[in-house]
RNA sequence: GGAGGGGUUCCCGAGCGGUCAAAGGGAACAGACUGUAAAUCUGUCGGCGAAGCCUUCGGAGGUUCGAAUCCUCCCCCCUCCA
């Protein structure tokens, strides 16, 4: 094992805060002499299908613990996912169905073993403890816990002032995370600075279970493609780890410029040095989209390899920038009863557009283009022929439409 | 249990008998511009093949020529008292 203060290097990278101030370095120092690596913990809810950007922030994190030599556990949180986490919340999520948080801790798995790879590490899901746990036990874990410190919380504290609606199970859920602390007895848990106030809570309950307390580590909340709020699947501004390449490619094109630096500091394995010298170059007036195109390519490669990223690049600017086609257009395949089908109708009838208004709108605003040609006028749109005809409207939909002879 | 406030279109939020498919903001989508799916500006943003019609303002009834707006009952949320 390195030494502590080689440890605590690597491990202050991209670090908001490690509390309580002093007591990791302790605690290396208690794994080296006694040659034991300590246990490092991050829990992950499967309330959504998939890993995206936001979660790898934690996870390379634990990838660097476990290249230190130290025993990362990941906790899917099968049992909290029922409950959904109240931290950033201004609402009471929806409380899952246990089918679903199964199906979603699947693909969680997969997905971690992707960002994880080729590194070890362990998985236990929380359900291992609370699925048995009796009433009693509730109460006595319920029991370690005060409303007043509970309220503490910001977002609770909120949705207080706010009236807005607190459930009395969400108020379970730190203690829950808590609790997982002392079923694995971790020396040090990892969560975004948002997550604070539970990691702390895990101490708190630690020690009332006579455990030895973990260290709290917090990392910065990786902001969302829309450059407004913390990456999330439900906002739907996420880059997940399995989309395709060119879908990863292209929403890193479209995140606002200023989150370039960030997004390399938080996503990329790019040096300090490296990032900085990005930085430099842009504050310089040199233009952002060389550098955003680079994003793109490493988190690509990251995930899928070279190959993939140069292809999914080319593609954009193909199709973006040259306002060329896509390598693969789908084609839609319809039937009609009329003697001339109308374009906005085979629009809205094959989930193109949502109505034929809005296909008509999209006319309306010169989005709409038939074959190459911008088709000009709604009410004269028609498919006069059983040839396939390119359509395309806005930046990113292509397809060739093909009227089925019956 | 008692008293009061509230539930509006994807979200926030105005409207409080006709001029309401419902202000404003956000998100989203599109156009222009661009070495970016960035920024900026502009437009659109319930459905129906113009007009006009149809379905929406927690739910169900009712009053009225006319209801998001008034009444009744129900459901849900919040506050205060207990």
């Amino acid at each position: 094992m390195l030494s502590v203060d080689k440890q605590m290097e690597i491990i202050r990278e991209n670090t908001v805060e490690i509390l309580p101030e002093g007591e990791l370095e302790k605690k290396l120092a208690k794994a080296i002499a006694t040659n034991t690596p300590l246990v490092v913990k991050q829990g992950f809810d499967p309330t959504a299908p998939d890993i995206h950007l936001g979660h790898t922030v934690g996870l390379r994190k634990l990838r660097q613990f476990a290249e230190l030599g130290h025993r990362v556990i990941v906790i899917v949180g099968d049992y909290t996912a029922q409950v959904g986490d109240p931290s950033g919340r201004s609402a009471t999520r929806p409380q899952l169905a246990i089918e679903e948080v199964e199906a979603n801790a699947t693909t969680y798995l997969q997905q971690f073993s992707k960002v994880m790879a080729p590194l070890k590490f362990e998985v236990r899901r929380n359900g291992e403890w609370f699925a048995g746990m009796s009433f009693a036990n509730i109460l006595r874990l319920a029991g370690k816990m005060t409303l007043a410190r509970m309220l503490e919380r910001e977002d609770f504290t909120k949705r207080w002032k706010a009236e807005a609606p607190i459930s009395i199970h969400e108020l379970l859920y730190p203690l829950m995370q808590a609790y997982d602390s002392v079923a694995i007895k971790a020396d040090v848990e990892i969560g975004a600075t948002e997550q604070k106030f539970n990691l702390l809570t895990g101490r708190q309950i630690q020690e009332a279970y006579g455990v030895e307390q973990q260290v709290a580590l917090t990392l910065p909340v990786l902001e969302g493609i829309d450059g407004l709020q913390r990456m999330s699947k439900s906002i739907g501004n996420y880059i997940g780890v399995s989309e395709p390449p060119r879908e990863i490619f292209g929403k890193v094109m479209s995140i606002p410029d200023r989150l370039i630096v960030p997004y390399f500091q938080l996503v990329t394995n790019y040096t300090q040095a490296q990032i900085e010298k990005i930085d430099a170059a842009m504050k310089a007036g040199e233009n952002p989209v060389s550098y955003k195109k680079e994003l793109g390519r490493v988190i690509v490669g990251m995930y899928y390899d070279a190959q993939a990223a140069k292809e999914a690049q080319g593609e954009f600017e193909r199709v973006v920038v040259e306002k060329g086609l896509p390598d693969e257009i789908p084609t839609v395949v319809f039937t009609s009863s009329e003697s001339n089908p109308w374009l906005p109708r085979v629009m809205a009838d094959n989930n193109l557009t949502t109505s034929s208004g809005a296909a008509i709108r999209l006319i309306d605003a010169g989005a709409v283009y038939l074959d190459g040609k911008r088709v000009s006028n709604a009410k004269e749109a028609y498919i006069v022929d059983h040839e396939p005809h390119l359509l395309k409207f806005g930046k990113r939909s292509f397809s060739y439409l093909k009227w089925r002879i019956e």
